[in-house]
DNA sequence: ATAATAAAGTTGTCAAGACAACTAAAGTGG
DNA sequence: CCACTTTAGTTGTCTTGACAACTTTATTAT
């Protein structure tokens, strides 16, 4: 089970990594994108929540992120330990390119697949995942 | 979907980690000691395939379990570019101690979930993969 | 108000995954 | 038989993930 799982996430992951390539973003810099596309100004600490990583990966993902600048760091208004995310004009025009991208390779992925399904896998990964808490 | 599939991934290889931990085991290392019981004699190249991962991912694996006196390295009889793989009484001896662990890692994972969605899933994550592929 | 504690972010280490480049041996063709 | 190609294994680099240790700032308790 955990085999199979590991085995076909890989996979998706290294798909996802190979049709972000022309653009240099990874899947897991898109993960962040992804939510800053959703809402600016978070800190990294509420990314990392959000993206179910710890702080030091957050960390690394968004120093990356800020060296291909599509993202910048505020400093937090009250918080003097905590900075601001936002994204740039070039992280905001990555997202109608990345997401059909996306929604492209999810497709491809669900080929022969019924809908009710897929979103029954998602219920019980999701489960799976609350087992382990 | 992927966002999930990874998130639920990571938390289980990590949670697997943790129960090896006692036997510095990792998962992946795992993956490896668990074909070798299968069978013996093995090549890495063999191995690689059957964990589907790369040969050099592999081979770092394997110089682990060396070093970890789980597995030995053997000269290949004909093929003078290969090795062949073998437990040590050490690396045998594992099979009985992880197994448990991994057995009881998954019935928490699955508590509250049928048997036969488990099943259905292990397909559904198949067929994706072979769609990627 | 000050001391203790907690939280945000940073840095370092180790294991792993993908990939490119390499060596040495095996197989294949002319 | 010899050149070409393929294959097994190795090494190096980059990104990620988990974890521990640390600094700086907030929060809390006394």
């Amino acid at each position: 089970m955990g085999f199979i799982l590991n085995k076909t996430n890989t996979k998706l992951k290294n798909e996802l990594f190979q049709r972000f390539k022309e653009y240099d973003v990874t899947p897991e810099q898109w993960a962040v994108l992804n939510c800053l596309w959703e809402q600016e100004g978070v800190t990294p600490k509420e990314l990392a929540d959000r993206i179910f990583k710890d702080k030091p990966n957050t960390n690394r993902i968004l120093e990356k992120l800020q060296m291909k600048e599509l993202i910048i760091r505020k400093l937090h208004p009250i918080d003097k330990r905590a900075y601001q995310i936002f994204l740039t004009e070039r992280g905001w025009a990555l997202k109608e390119e990345l997401i059909p991208k996306v929604m492209q390779l999810l497709e491809t992925a669900a080929i022969g697949i019924e809908k009710e399904k897929i979103i029954e896998m998602k219920k019980l990964l999701n489960q799976i995942y609350d087992n382990l808490t």
